[in-house]
DNA sequence: GTAGGGTTAG
């Protein structure tokens, strides 16, 4: 492996015209607008019978129901000699409130009332409304149980809205109600149901929306096009998602920031960095700036293929340039660090980022926190912990698991616990990375009891067990001379699919050697190669001294053969002990055989 | 857009 590619030339970290964020204005945005402009219209339509005494009773019945809190009981006394069922009345108020939740309120207090039959401009509003407010469960059974037709403007907002809402079925539904009421529905609209897709991951669903709109011969714009890129992204299928964007820019246009980081975040984590370095210096030539989160998909894409050092120098040159590194961007460096046993330099960063201003979350917490506990600080992660506690971030899953795993690392096994069953006490659900670190902990200080009753209980939860849950378990067990019992959880390990850690093998191997079971150590060895597993030194070793110790020397040279054609160097003392056996035995055909196979390693 | 395990190679 060569030295990783410098490919942030000065050219591609520009000095940031604007260092602060784009703000790219959203359509639903422009949705709410185009709501508020139906509801105006359809008021003013009624506005033409609307007499002056209507507007001063819906005036008076407003503040009633805005002051009091249980005006359904007393409205009808309060204000005598009104006629709540007049259309004009009630639309009069529901125009003038504008608090949702009470207009729906009154929409039902009328209903209640006798004569009452709900027309569609009311029905319109209030389901205006709901839509607007993103309400989309009250908006959905509001339609159903008033089953009125709603302008299709409306329900082109109610798409977004239950798109938002993760309601996409139902999203589908009303594309396919307003397929059938003949209405083309806006690319705002197409564009914004991809959108949200994209961002719910749910990739079928952008195909899906995106073959609908070609049988309808709707003709997609740039945004459309670049949702398509992140849809190939989020599918893994980086290459044709990289061909759709040169496309479109062949043709002229530039996508947004969202495609391109997409596109860049994916050649990141696939370690093509000269596509990064291409599709940079594009966004800058095409006039398109790398943002903060461009850069953040850089430097987390580095991070994450272990490249640190290349993303500190990143981060430092960023700021040199003129960027102002967010919260994220931050507990993204200092996690590298922290992964780098850097904590000086994270600990530099972490207060760089307060005196700036930028205050630590709960994600920058628990970074650092554990970057310490993994370092061996443990008074400082427990002031840190403290501290955390203190802002209100200490009660989430991921801090106790933070916590009990760092506590674990360290020995600190009853204050673990403490921590596990506080968890309990606060209603928060233990997960299996919380019984893992519990049962490695234990178990690797000897406390093999306590580790199987977490194990235990991680399966009485109904949790999928993982390779963790068992490896440090089974192999304390064979070092203790159990192999029966590390047997018994490798059988029910492989019943629940979990597949077992290459140096669970060894362990069993050696738990087989310690119990003068090298028969049968050597089946396991087997098993081992034939699944192309690679054994560690020890084992080998462990068996060559158990095999010769048995008079079994033609299997010890077999598998000293086998370590020195894995490429294992072999310690001094195993060759003694096989040569004083060898002399000791007085065979020449073995001696024979051992010239050979050192021989041969020599000649490698 | 960021966090906890394990992963890896050393």
């Amino acid at each position: 492996m060569g030295k990783p590619p410098l490919f942030f030339s000065n050219l591609c970290i520009r000095k940031s015209p604007n260092p602060v964020q784009n703000t790219n204005p959203q359509n639903r945005f422009r949705n709410r607008s185009f709501c508020n402009d139906k509801i105006d219209g359809q008021c003013e339509e009624f506005g033409k019978n609307l007499q002056n005494t209507d507007v001063v009773f819906a005036q008076e019945i407003s503040n009633v129901i805005q002051t009091r809190p249980r005006w359904e009981q007393t409205l009808l006394s309060d204000i005598p000699g009104v006629n709540f069922v007049d259309p004009n009345v009630y639309n009069e108020v529901l125009k003038q409130q504008k608090n949702v939740l009470l207009s729906v309120r009154f929409y039902y207090w009328v209903g209640s009332q006798n004569g009452f039959s709900p027309d569609p401009v009311s029905c319109n509003m209030i389901f205006s409304r709901l839509v607007e407010a993103k309400a989309a469960i009250a908006a959905k059974s509001f339609l159903e149980e008033t089953k009125f037709e709603p302008e299709p403007g409306c329900l082109e907002s109610y798409i977004g809205c239950l798109f938002e809402n993760g309601l996409v079925e139902e999203a589908l539904d009303v594309f396919e109600r307003l397929k059938m009421a003949g209405h083309s529905v806006s690319l705002k609209t197409w564009n914004s149901a991809m959108l949200q897709s994209v961002k719910a991951k749910r990739v079928e669903i952008v195909w899906k929306l995106y073959s609908d709109m070609l049988e309808r011969e709707v003709v997609g714009d740039v945004d459309t096009i670049g949702y398509l890129v992140q849809a190939f992204c989020i599918e893994n299928k980086v290459a044709e998602g990289h061909k759709l964007l040169q496309q479109v820019l062949e043709v002229g246009h530039v996508p947004s920031n969202s495609a391109f980081n997409k596109l860049i975040s994916a050649f990141c984590k696939s370690g093509d960095y000269a596509k990064v370095s291409a599709l940079l210096h594009t966004m800058i030539a095409k006039n398109c700036s790398p943002d903060i989160h461009t850069y953040q998909e850089v430097i987390h894409g580095l991070c994450k293929r272990r490249m640190r050092h290349e993303a500190l120098r990143i981060f430092n040159t960023l700021k040199d340039r003129g960027y102002f590194p967010d919260q994220v961007m931050y507990t993204t460096m200092i996690h590298g660090l922290c992964k780098m046993k850097w904590l000086g330099d994270a600990r530099k960063l972490w207060f760089e980022m307060i005196n700036k201003g930028i205050f630590p979350n709960e994600h920058t917490y628990n970074v650092l926190i554990n970057g310490l506990w993994r370092t061996g600080n443990t008074e400082e992660a427990e002031k840190l912990y403290k501290n955390m506690c203190e802002r209100g971030y200490g009660e989430f899953i991921v801090s106790y698991n933070t916590m009990i795993n760092g506590l674990c690392l360290n020995g600190k096994l009853d204050e673990a616990h403490v921590l596990f069953d506080q968890m309990a006490e606060k209603g928060i659900v233990p997960d299996t990375i919380t019984y893992n670190s519990l049962i490695q902990g234990f178990s690797k200080r000897g406390k093999i009891s306590e580790g199987r009753y977490f194990l235990d209980q991680l399966l009485k939860q109904g949790l999928q067990p993982s390779t963790a849950s068992y490896t440090v378990l089974i192999e304390k067990l064979c070092e203790a001379g159990n192999v029966g019992e590390a047997k018994a959880f490798w059988k029910d390990m492989v019943d629940r699919g979990v597949e077992p850690a290459v140096s669970a093998h060894d362990a069993m191997i050696l738990g087989l050697c310690e119990q003068g079971n090298v028969a049968e150590g050597m089946e396991w060895l087997g098993t081992m190669l034939k699944s192309r597993l690679k054994p560690q030194k020890q084992t080998f070793e462990r068996l060559v001294q158990c095999l010769s110790k048995a008079d079994k020397l033609s299997d010890a040279l077999f598998v000293l053969d086998y370590m020195l054609k894995m490429g294992f160097e072999v310690s001094e003392y195993i060759f003694l002990s096989l040569v004083k056996k060898l002399c000791q035995d007085n065979s020449s055909h073995f001696e024979m055989c051992f010239g050979r196979i050192l021989e041969r390693s020599r000649g490698s």
